[in-house]
DNA sequence: ATATTTGTTAACCATTTGGTTAAACTAAAT
DNA sequence: ATTTAGTTTAACCAAATGGTTAACAAATAT
């Protein structure tokens, strides 16, 4: 029964940070919160991660190996440059759909610590661009796609997709709708925004 | 002289202000940083702003006031979509380089704070779908532009425009470039932002 | 059974932090 | 010159916060 429980609470400790950090950001957080939410002694949380600053960074980098996958699908699958905006946009508006948190979590942390993707980066299944970038210059040679440079192309991808998730509450007073009409629009997103992204490259 | 330096102070603790709640947030920040910033007693951070969240609120709504001037720029000028676009990227890119932290600031204070959005909807210029959104369908009418729904299309251009200064860091980590080469990438975006969504949408 | 290691708790601690106060300083008004 | 109103400071305060400790409970090993 030991390990069982040892991993139970160790693994409530980290689900409760990941919902505290997320909604509040490292310094928002409260570990005694955190503790409440976890049903257990503040001093727990210290005994199975030493201190707030590496309970966090457990719960940043498993929110960000959780994001990293699904980079790689596009990037390294064997499927056309068209092909993989689809696949990708589709499956990561709904991957974000169901850890709506997520982006602006790693981005937020990531702006106010900068040095933190040094930790991350060299772990083995960080993204990594280049068979895109060759892929897409060789389509562009092929005339398959109009001229345009990969990493800009990849920037707007990412835009497309990510930012929505990011700037919600900004988007949603410019253009005037509640959360269902939001929801509505980011269900659209999952076909619109390969098509949008499609129509402007593909000759 | 009083009304003078009383003027004076009171703006060095804005700027102070601006500039830590910029970087650490409203959390992150020390009341002492920022005296210490503007070069004067904490007490005075007080005296002129009642509460830290008084003056943050202060800093927040400028800074916000900054940003909406930009946006109203594409929404109610006279010009045609084309034009817009192009203007509106060029010089939102143009501006947001000059203030790099406004986006993420104003962004993840209202992810933290979603209904911070109520007190400024209400602000006489704050930006205004309605005349965006019939000119796009007129446009779409007349066969200028292809079908799209407009407010995907804002949403586009925003998120276009604005994720690179908010996901910098992360994006600068997944093409693997320095300060100088993603400045550079940044500068490219002036033009290549505009083409991107005039390839894409025009007839 | 008993010793030992591991898990858990309540109480406690030092420091930090936003905020206050009362006194001192400044400059204009009388 | 003296009052008066606004400005600035140093010292102080209470609450919050991350972290520790020592004792206790439970499981494991001997």
């Amino acid at each position: 029964m030991k390990k069982e429980k040892n991993l139970n609470t160790e693994n409530q400790i980290l689900e409760a940070a990941k919902s505290v950090f997320q909604q509040k950001g490292l310094d928002g957080a409260r570990m005694q919160e955190i503790a409440d939410k976890a049903g257990i002694n503040k001093a727990m949380l210290h005994y199975y991660y030493r201190s707030k600053q590496l309970l966090f960074e457990a719960v940043f980098a498993n929110a960000f190996m959780l994001l990293a996958p699904q980079l790689n699908k596009i990037l390294n699958a064997d499927s056309s440059i068209e092909t993989k905006i689809k696949n990708f946009t589709a499956n990561y508006i709904s991957f974000v759909s169901l850890h709506p948190y997520l982006p602006n979590f790693v981005i937020q942390e990531l702006h106010k610590n900068p040095s933190f993707v040094e930790k991350i980066k060299s772990k083995s299944d960080f993204p990594n661009l280049a068979k895109f970038k060759k892929q897409v210059n060789d389509e562009v040679q092929q005339n398959i796609l109009k001229p345009i440079d990969a990493e800009q192309l990849f920037i707007n991808i990412l835009s497309l997709s990510v930012f929505p998730f990011i700037g919600t509450h900004l988007i949603k007073a410019f253009i005037d709708v509640d959360d269902d009409g939001f929801q509505k629009i980011i269900e659209e997103r999952k076909t619109a925004v390969a098509a949008f992204i499609i129509a402007s490259i593909k000759k």
